[in-house]
DNA sequence: ATACATGCAAATCATTTGCGCAGTC
DNA sequence: GACTGCGCAAATGATTTGCATGTAT
């Protein structure tokens, strides 16, 4: 049931997700194989995002922008999501500092923290009145 | 910009989410609309929905199953989902606790943060060896 | 040899959008 | 009357899956 055989392709993803802080979405990743692996697919990157994620070696995160983000830092760390330029910083979180005092019905396995607002980079630009967002700006320029 | 009519469907959305504790997505929401509205479109529940959160009135939830879950209770709370039954509980967060200690780089607007694991009720249900996960159950019976 | 991995194309599923008409201010 | 809301149908975009073939053990 828990067969896996070893992979270059599933290799490379989890390579690419280390050498990055970027949290990257699954297309990004992919287009990164493909300079080792021409031949990936995106269907087969996604089928080892998946399995890399149920190994616990990556995280998958919903940061509220349609498509998931993957993060080959698994420590735990929270996120901070930048609602001008979307980007996605890490922030580091004390042990166990803010579940203490919480009513919780289970047993927590894992959490995902996740902060909105607006980072010091685009607070400190100038913003020019032409109602450009910024939000969806070109994913594969990192 | 912000001109708002005052819309029978938008406020029925609403009531519909105080009316409930349960997280629900959009289509579940669509269908308590519906009892009141029958002629109400799923794209009318969506477009009011980002109405809604857009004016703060109701939360949107990734909770990492695919679709969001809306909620209208706005105070600051957290949410715990059991990756058996895929329930979403709330949980009481004491105001300001968790943040301290963070390097945040820039200014926190809103935050949320999701517990994963496995809730009472799933624990202490007798587990069969038939190999049904529940993780897929029908959204409508709530 | 057997089971997992991959490429390819088609399918799926939640969500979004264009358009013409209806309701609100 | 101008502008926003709605229903309908079609479009979109990320992710998944079926199937035949390739590869690791």
């Amino acid at each position: 049931m828990t067969g896996y055989k070893k992979s270059r392709i599933r290799e490379a993803i989890l390579e690419t997700l280390k050498g990055t802080r970027t949290h990257p979405p699954a297309d990004w990743v992919w287009e990164e194989v493909k300079k080792i692996y021409p031949s990936a697919t995106l269907a087969t990157v996604y089928r080892n995002l998946h399995i890399l994620e149920s190994q616990g070696k990556i995280l998958a995160l919903d940061v509220g922008q349609g498509e998931k983000r993957y993060d080959g830092f698994v420590h735990h760390h929270a996120h901070f999501v930048c609602r001008k330029c979307g980007e996605v910083y890490d922030c580091e979180i004390k042990e166990g500092s803010f579940a203490k005092g919480m009513n919780i019905p289970g047993e927590v396995e894992a959490f995902q923290l996740t902060l909105y607002g607006v980072c010091e980079r685009c607070m400190t630009k100038v913003m020019f009145p032409t109602g450009q967002s910024g939000k969806k700006q070109d994913k594969r320029e990192r």
